[in-house]
DNA sequence: GTGAAAGCGCTAACAG
DNA sequence: CTGTTAGCGCTTTCAC
């Protein structure tokens, strides 16, 4: 391994030289300059990382952390992010959490040994679970997305989930449908909660009763969707519209309905959280409520920027807007 | 920053003891690795991977560079890999070179700079692109998967894309389809060329012309198909079947056929390369070739850890087998 | 404008 | 079984 010191030697100046060489710093002569950038060339020198932040303190790596990068949703998210931060001068270090909190705080813990200076977290949990959050994290900075509500005493960024679900709901009540069913998500989390909360309401607004036996529980997972979408085919009621609160679980339940001959939207209307490219190659085209995830990524990292610049505000819990893209899978009830 | 020393004081120890006792040596008396122990835990101390990597001479980070994570192919790729990382203790830090071998080259460099002890890649461009991939990546092992062939000089993993191609293609010539289109991909990558390779043998074994107005030129990318396709349905003899070169022109297929109100598969049935999720929730199920990808996934991840425990064979080729799964999309010509 | 030298936090060889 | 200590490669202060 070619170190600071082979160059220094090669070049004939002393580390510092080649340190102050690499950094761009102004004060190298352009001589000098010159027969270090040659010397690295030549020995294909490249900085070490580790002696750096070890030396810094810092490194120029953050964490993200996802539950799950199959779901679009986070797999646009990761990309964003990811983007955002090579053109910051950040390598992201990657963590899946698995829906699982055990999993998630090991991550902050192994994002914190690696010198993450700061972390993007999808976190995997509900409030609750995020006592000790602050102490994992240590000196560590740390903005949550998605599953996140104020209260967390971090920085959160989140669009209003119940009224996601709510504006889709409604959606399918104003086309005429009362039997309304939904595909529900985790409820240990915000967003399952929330969205099934907004379910409700709309329900609520149109003088319409609750049934549990209209909710298929789901843990976001695509093969939640598909046997809360069998379940509730089986109802003595079958419902003539189905909500689903995120798009993995989409997928199962287009798939249940495509095993059981359904037709979308002629047997069945269907919306759900969360547009995603493949919604429009669909026929029919999926109508979907979307969430600005390239805005909420940028402004996630920003966030994080600025932590890391020692903004010392009070931590903020930023809404984004949602928007309703009216596409082809709900018809009117007849 | 709580630090080793401070442990060792807290616990009234030696800083030995306290690594020890991290590193689970079996050395330690139990009385002073409870103290240690505990010291740990009183103070959230966290092992700092940086001064670690540096002292060791290697750090437990993996790279892992894919072109476009947005595919669901690399998507699935990802999540298997960092999977497997996760389980031998590793993390990845991930990098996405947006099919662009500079930037390739780069994200190279950086994970040498972050000691990745070795990185698993797939490359973005052709084997002449890597004359100097050996000298970029220096004592950092390397794998190849996916866009990937012999004589790269490193280890490789891949489908054989032309029989893949040709699979799809024949069942498309089977069912008594002539005029085959086909959206390409970049031609400037293995996968590509042998993917169009592949269609064009079907045809030669059919005694079938090649006709390049049949060819849609994309580059792997969602617009791609769209345009593509749109091309192909205006051609004066429209085809009556598609052969779509990846998953991710295959949605903008879908999404150009049904702007065109084109039915699949009465009016045109599709086949393409790589399964994924939404293939079967869709109507008609899409009839695709499926390559194995945790699978590949699993023996990318366990070639790179035999070069890095030191393994010298020589570079191998390894060649994964795919398999045409038969769905809806393809009809009988009549 | 340049060099020498002191550590960053950790591991591991050596000494006890 | 435990402590001491010498660096890993780099940045940066201080001296020239």
């Amino acid at each position: 391994m070619v170190t600071m010191k082979d160059v220094a030697r090669a070049a004939g100046v002393s580390t510092y030289t080649v340190s102050a060489t690499l950094a761009e710093a102004t004060n190298v002569s352009p001589e000098l300059r010159a027969r270090v950038n040659d010397a690295v060339e030549r020995l294909g020198y490249e900085r070490n990382s580790m002696a750096r932040a070890l030396k810094r303190g810092s490194s120029s790596l953050i964490g993200l952390i996802v539950s799950d990068i199959t779901n679009p949703f986070f797999t646009e998210l990761v990309e964003c992010i990811q983007n955002e931060a090579r053109q910051a001068g950040y390598s992201v270090l990657l963590g899946v959490s698995d829906h699982d909190v055990e999993r998630e705080t090991q991550l902050l813990r192994l994002m914190r040994s690696h010198q993450a200076g700061g972390t993007i977290l999808c976190p995997a949990g509900d409030v609750t679970d995020y006592g000790e959050l602050r102490s994992i994290a240590g000196q560590m900075k740390l903005v949550a997305v998605d599953n996140a509500a104020a209260g967390m005493g971090i920085d959160t960024l989140a669009i209003d989930n119940a009224h996601a679900a709510k504006l889709a709901v409604e959606h399918l009540l104003a086309l005429g449908h009362r039997q309304i069913g939904m595909v529900a998500g985790l409820s240990r989390q915000f967003v399952g909660q929330q969205r099934l909360a907004g379910y409700q309401k709309a329900l609520a607004g149109y003088g319409l009763a609750f049934e549990p036996n209209l909710i298929g529980q789901g843990s976001f997972r695509l093969e939640d969707g598909y046997h809360a979408c069998k379940q509730l085919l089986a109802q003595r009621e079958a419902p003539t519209a189905i909500f689903v609160a995120n798009n993995l679980m989409l997928i199962g339940v287009m798939r249940a309905l495509h095993e059981a001959g359904m037709k979308v939207p002629g047997h069945v209307s269907v919306c759900s959280i969360d547009d995603f490219p493949w919604a429009t190659a669909f026929q029919p085209a999926l109508t979907v409520v979307k969430q600005p995830i390239a805005e909420m990524a940028a402004a996630a990292f920003r966030t994080l920027m600025n932590r890391l610049k020692g903004g010392k505000e009070e931590p903020a819990h930023a809404v984004y807007q949602v928007e309703l893209i009216v596409r082809e899978s709900c018809a009117k009830h007849l």
